[in-house]
DNA sequence: CGATTTTGACCTGCGC
DNA sequence: GCGCAGGTCAAAATCG
């Protein structure tokens, strides 16, 4: 299959279920600059971070709008790839995912504890309840890319088709049981595929610059020239106790050697057009984006509708 | 020495 | 039911 990666990967987040957009059918995102050096945990340290929000309409026609809007963003490059984001079925109810994550690590920890011997005995729920997901491709030669959040390997697999292995990574907040699963495409070995499960549970643990770890990947690969880049990844807006996995902010951005693009994946249910709307603040005016040619690569959203399998018919 | 990574074994879901 | 592939566990190894 071409893009095994991808298209395994992908289709499986697609799986039942739907995104439960927030009231105000907005679905936050942050834009992303490369402050020369400065991480992007410095711009969310500031008062006002960048943001940009997606409008969810309906009865408005889906992609092709969306590339429209896109479009006033920025243009989109040959090289860059496409990110699928998804949430699987996570269960109507709009707290169920926020519920589902706490009860979720929740029960993990009690399993690990008690049927600790019981090795591998984990009896989920018959029905399991799978986190929200995401995925992205990025044009990057690291694996791991650094998104602020602290991650504990904890398993890694070949992929079939892949000569690339994946990893599994675990957020190490006690709480939080966000995972994120990285592979590299076999059809494109220049791009990462990194799938995100689930929403944290806490703020991220990254503060400013110079206190970030030094496990961050950042520029490793290349030779850590030409400064450092971080992206951050799915945020929640922890004032809000039930947030929607779309509320997270979702990025795209491009930096250095790094691509990055997400596409925001709206399942049937909201089968509605999403417009950008980006308000910036000064640091990050358009033209000032593309005075420092920041994302010129970003390639546009697209989102794609997917009829959740299970829930056809 | 604690935290993280590695790695082989085991579990689970799914297609045949 | 069987086999395959994906996902997870946990002991051992490694790292800082």
């Amino acid at each position: 299959m071409a893009n095994s990666a991808f298209s395994d990967q992908v289709p499986s987040l697609y799986g039942g279920g739907y995104y439960d957009i927030n009231p105000q059918g907005y679905l936050d995102m942050l834009a992303f600059q490369d402050y020369g050096g400065a991480s992007l945990f410095d711009m969310l340290q500031q008062p006002t971070p960048p943001q940009a929000n997606l409008v969810v309409e309906p009865h408005a026609p889906p992609a092709s709008a969306m590339q429209e809007t896109s479009d006033l963003v920025n243009t989109p490059t040959t090289n860059s790839s496409s990110i699928s984001s998804s949430s699987n079925e996570h269960v109507n109810e709009g707290d169920d995912q926020e519920n589902n994550n706490n009860t979720r690590s929740d029960n993990d920890e009690e399993e690990k504890t008690t049927t600790n011997k019981q090795l591998k005995a984990k009896k989920k729920n018959p029905k399991k309840q799978r986190e929200p997901r995401f995925a992205f491709m990025t044009k990057t030669e690291v694996d791991h890319l650094d998104d602020g959040y602290r991650w504990r390997k904890y398993g890694q697999k070949a992929v079939k088709n892949s000569p690339f292995p994946r990893s599994y990574y675990r957020c190490t907040s006690a709480s939080c049981g966000v995972k994120k699963r990285v592979e590299r495409s076999s059809e494109d070995p220049s791009t990462v595929v990194t799938t995100y499960e689930g929403t944290h549970t806490h703020p991220c643990p990254i503060t400013p610059r110079g206190m970030l770890p030094e496990t961050t990947t950042y520029g490793g690969l290349n030779g850590g020239a030409g400064g450092v880049s971080s992206f951050l990844l799915p945020q929640i807006h922890y004032p809000q106790p039930s947030q929607s996995f779309f509320h997270n902010h979702i990025n795209s951005f491009n930096f250095n050697n790094t691509t990055t693009t997400t596409t925001s994946t709206i399942p049937s249910t909201y089968s509605h057009y999403i417009r950008e709307e980006q308000s910036y603040p000064l640091s990050l005016s358009p033209s000032l984006l593309k005075d420092n040619g920041l994302l010129q690569d970003m390639v546009s959203f697209q989102i794609r509708k997917e009829e959740p399998k299970d829930e056809l018919s």
